[in-house]
DNA sequence: GATGAATGAGCCTTCATTCAT
DNA sequence: GATGAATGAAGGCTCATTCAT
């Protein structure tokens, strides 16, 4: 599997430029939105803190977004294209079998550019508010489907070549939401344990599924 | 398993007398605040709106509650002890063999009086706001840590009594999280599937666990 | 003719009591609205200026009339109001002949209560903002559309009492026209003449079109 | 009487070459700012918008007028010139006698270059706003000073030459409120009646004062 | 207990103005 | 000349909180 490469430079300590490309500008804005999110939450990301996280003034993150709301739904899209990318680039690079496809699947969710504090409590802020609901479906719902569309595909290749009677919907069912099941116990808990701890977990429920797969010797790398 | 009673009224259509007791208003006026964190999300969660649904004034609110902070707080308390209750309450209720234990919880979990829109979205809330999660440590962490333990427990007897050699550790976690996770694409998804098909979906990844238990003739009732 | 009464009592200096009654707090923040649009004009009235006219906070003044919108709206409707009572307390008081009639509304215009800076200046902020017509059409129209209709009724009514053989529509418009012009004048001119000398002004030009009446006896007292 | 030439070219649809003129670009942002005046009203009127209108940048209509404020004054005063040099240009080419003189002026007014939707619209923003009113008289005192004056004028030949004995002043003075209180109306009104009928309306009052002049028999062509 | 007037901090947004390119 | 990124003052509005009644 190849890691997707990271969609934004990070901010580096070299005085910027006064005045950046459009281009430039809004990516350093939406991660600046990103870590308000994880920070604060989504009740307390405001203009102005996300402006202070870019280092801008507030107009200047209106100018370039329109609206607080607008900045938002940009968020959205950005992490979900990026999630999107990450695991589409890893099932591309899986070879074909279903069981390479699935472990691909699962490692992809817990690459270290996608498992990170920061993204998982910036998806948690659209989750936890209802208000959000709306945009969150228009966002991500083709995303989501097609990701589940095709855990359900690859389940049911499973059934067919190696002989499981498995419900394809509820088998890739399962798979998602201990991902995600994990995802939140990584942001809930206090001390949480390691992410390689939440990806031998995910391992263990999905060898439950697949006995005659997915043996002991796959670590996350 | 008995289900555990509902411990507040459900709002009558009968005017509440002018005068309620003390606990009486409290209870209602939580049971206001999980209904409009449920409507509205956690930041558009307001004083005035929990009073309008309360049908008090706002100044009568924090007369009972002293700030929204602390509302809150309560709030999050009384949902935890509900959910402590009806869990244990479950627990108590069923049989000493772990198998029978472990249905009981997950059953628990999928009971109308929990498993209601209202309460999942208010649980989310919480788990989205990050500037909440030290509330949440400190009101829920005890439960949650109790919780997980029993169900170690339990799976560790699993283990013992039936050959099963799990890490006890990591399938409690599964359970858990499989549960957490399916809770998450009810309140997430647009046109999610029924909390029967939950139930079931968690019973099969229980199955896969222990194959030798959990045969398919349990259903949700 | 009897004046009408001042509407609401002008603002006296002993100190008001911190909470007052619904009514009489509407009352002094529409007429800190008043004098904040005559002073600083439409574009410039802002919901702290009136407040800090009224002595109140801006939070206030929200509180009772929700959007500055609508505290405009509110405003434009008070001083509609109390023009329509002016010029019809007038004409009730006059006598049954048209001529009483058109002078009582003429001296009406002019009265101490309705011709002031404060007033002339606020109609002309709603005049001068192309976005408050429609509000000015939904809350004035009926007004002037009766307020003009009485007036070509009563010079209907000197055509036939004294044979004068004029269009009584333009007769009645060239009436209206000239008080408007007037208080344009009033509130343009650097150096305005006085009031009186604006009422000599239209007795003048109605002289003109009613030569065998309004004999310059008659001054505004 | 013939009528002043439109001082600025109508906006085409062909693009304009990238480099104008500085005169024809700063005729081209008045004009934008008079339509903006007039579609927007004082208060709504922005930089920004007017250079919409104008098809250039923000950035370039400062580079032209420094401020906003100047803008707006440098737009009262074209409108201002245009208006003396239409009155003006129209008493030049009217006969001497003073009745020719007066109706040139009155036809002036509703000229169609004068008396249109845009140019009274900005004339009430001006008036509307207390706070353009020292600018209002540093910039049309005089120009309206001198119209006054040579409406007095008129007036007072009227009386030497055909034996009136009005007071000039005040007959001078009901001419202009005449016309002014009608593009009020023309303005104001929801569903004004036409400037042919304003201009008929204007006549008969000048009719009314002028008895033994101005027979019904001109119209506004 | 209960209401609702009152305050003020803080939010989103607009917009005139500056200035690097 | 010309553009548009960038700033920051100021405005409307929300809402938690206080407090007189």
């Amino acid at each position: 599997m190849t890691a997707a490469p990271p969609l934004i430079e990070a901010p580096t300590d070299a005085k910027p430029p006064r005045t950046q490309s459009r281009d430039s500008r809004r990516a350093q804005v939406i991660e600046a939105t990103i870590q308000s999110l994880a920070d604060r939450g989504f009740s307390r990301t405001t203009v102005t803190d996300v402006a202070a996280r870019a280092g801008i003034s507030h107009g200047l993150v209106l100018f370039h977004f329109q609206s607080k709301e607008n900045l938002l739904a940009e968020t959205l899209d950005f992490i979900a294209e990026e999630y999107r990318i990450n695991w589409q680039t890893a099932l591309a690079a899986a070879g074909d079998t279903p069981e390479a496809q699935i472990l691909a699947l699962i490692k992809a969710d817990f690459a270290p550019a996608i498992c990170t504090p920061a993204r998982l409590s910036a998806w948690c802020a659209f989750w936890g508010e209802n208000q959000s609901r709306p945009l969150y479906q228009a966002r991500c719902g083709a995303n989501d489907a097609l990701y589940n569309n095709t855990m359900v595909d690859i389940c049911a290749a499973m059934n067919a070549l190696h002989g499981y009677t498995h419900d394809p919907e509820r088998t890739a069912r399962l798979i998602r939401i201990m991902i995600e099941g994990l995802w939140l116990d990584l942001m809930t808990l206090e001390q949480p344990y390691s992410v390689a701890e939440a990806y031998e977990t995910v391992m263990t429920g999905t060898r439950a599924l697949f006995p005659r797969h997915f043996g002991a010797g796959e670590t996350i790398a």
